[in-house]
DNA sequence: TGTACATCAGTGAACGCGCGTTCACTGATGTAC
DNA sequence: TGTACATCAGTGAACGCGCGTTCACTGATGTAC
């Protein structure tokens, strides 16, 4: 039992950061299934046996990285959908908040993006889980809303996984499209937008 | 200018098909960027160096790859949408297909939804033009149906990329479920069934 | 506060192994006459 | 049809290299008294 935090355990962690920093850069340009730990360690510029002191192979660590960069994601797909009411300009500002997010961990969302489908079985379903848990909890919110009245659970749910699927495949686009204020990205977000208010659409009519 | 096929072009497109096969095959545990030259002669039992016969790297038998892949997912999508109105019951059948289409040809989708996001830059450059023209065709298709009328030709090709989307999430999701008859299989079914319900009211009500 | 011992994050040498690529080759198939 | 030569898909040895993992280690930090 420590109570100080100790300068053993600052540093620990310090090495740790980097490792899963260093991990997320080298993973803009492959996918996790070919990451090295001697490349990981490599880029942090410590021993390749520092390693195994925090991960026992380059697939905890990717696990580790699901955990960080589903955490930096959570918040923003909760307030997207919360606001992902009927009024046009409701819609603009979700689709404002993706982009945001997309610049500010494009490291994370890339890699969620990759590794949803990727080549390693227990980080595939570790964002499975992840993105379940984001669709129960979209539906929790959905729920809050007067216009759900008369929606089963079931349908509740399906709405939402369509919402947070939505979320995923823009933000992937914007990933691809040149960063600040470009055409390309403004396309992406009027496209985004059209699509947002289609499913918000169908919402509203769902039990015509 | 050979006339007759020839015995030796046959053997070369015999191992040449053993090779994307072979690929195919160990892409179902691992990632493209992660495949070993070695790995897929030695699984097709030729020589590694025959491997240079037929493709430059793995990155280009990747490419061939997701011609052939996508050449198969082709009038599975086209019909699935021409199909695409609005009755429960042809919604049904669309599903269904696209269910078939995965049993048919799993390691196809499983290669696809991998590499859409994946870590060969040139292989997701071709996935996404391939879905690209896919869109456009689904957009021709869409645009045939009267109610169509009143739509602008952007707003189709959101719908179009909505429908693309759409049936890539269910077929990967038909991957992850157990195959022939299964409480999980039916589930996903339903699900999507009720997603493509869902674009379809807000098709309708659109222009309201 | 000072001393003696324990912990443990990071080291560096060593290992066996499979990788991608080169090269000169072989021998069946194809072609010209 | 038969012969002589060209083509080229697949071979097998060899290479240098970086990989993941093991091990005994070092020395700063932490702990007990």
């Amino acid at each position: 039992m420590s109570h100080t935090p100790g300068v053993r355990q600052a540093q620990k962690l310090k090495t740790r950061r980097a490792l899963l920093d260093a991990a997320l850069t080298l993973l803009e340009e492959q996918s996790l299934s070919s990451l090295g730990l001697r490349e990981v360690t490599r880029a942090v510029g410590v021993a390749p046996t520092a390693f195994y002191r925090h991960f026992r192979c380059t697939a905890d660590l990717g696990v580790a990285l699901v955990d960080e960069a589903l955490g930096s994601l959570h918040p923003m797909i909760r307030t997207t959908v919360s606001d992902a009411d009927d009024s046009e300009e409701r819609i603009a500002r979700a689709v404002e908040l993706i982009a945001r997010h997309v610049d500010a961990f494009p490291a994370h969302v890339r890699f969620i993006a990759r590794e949803r489908h990727g080549g390693v079985q227990r980080v595939r379903a570790a964002i499975q889980e992840q993105l379940g848990r984001f669709a129960r909890e979209v539906c929790d919110e959905l729920a809050k809303d007067p216009q759900s009245a008369g929606w089963s659970a079931d349908d509740l749910l399906m709405l939402a996984h369509l919402y947070v699927d939505q979320m995923l495949v823009t933000a992937s686009l914007f990933l691809e499209a040149p960063p600040a204020p470009s055409a390309e990205r403004e396309r992406v977000a009027r496209l985004a937008a059209r699509q947002l208010r289609l499913i918000s659409v169908g919402r509203r009519h769902w039990r015509d």
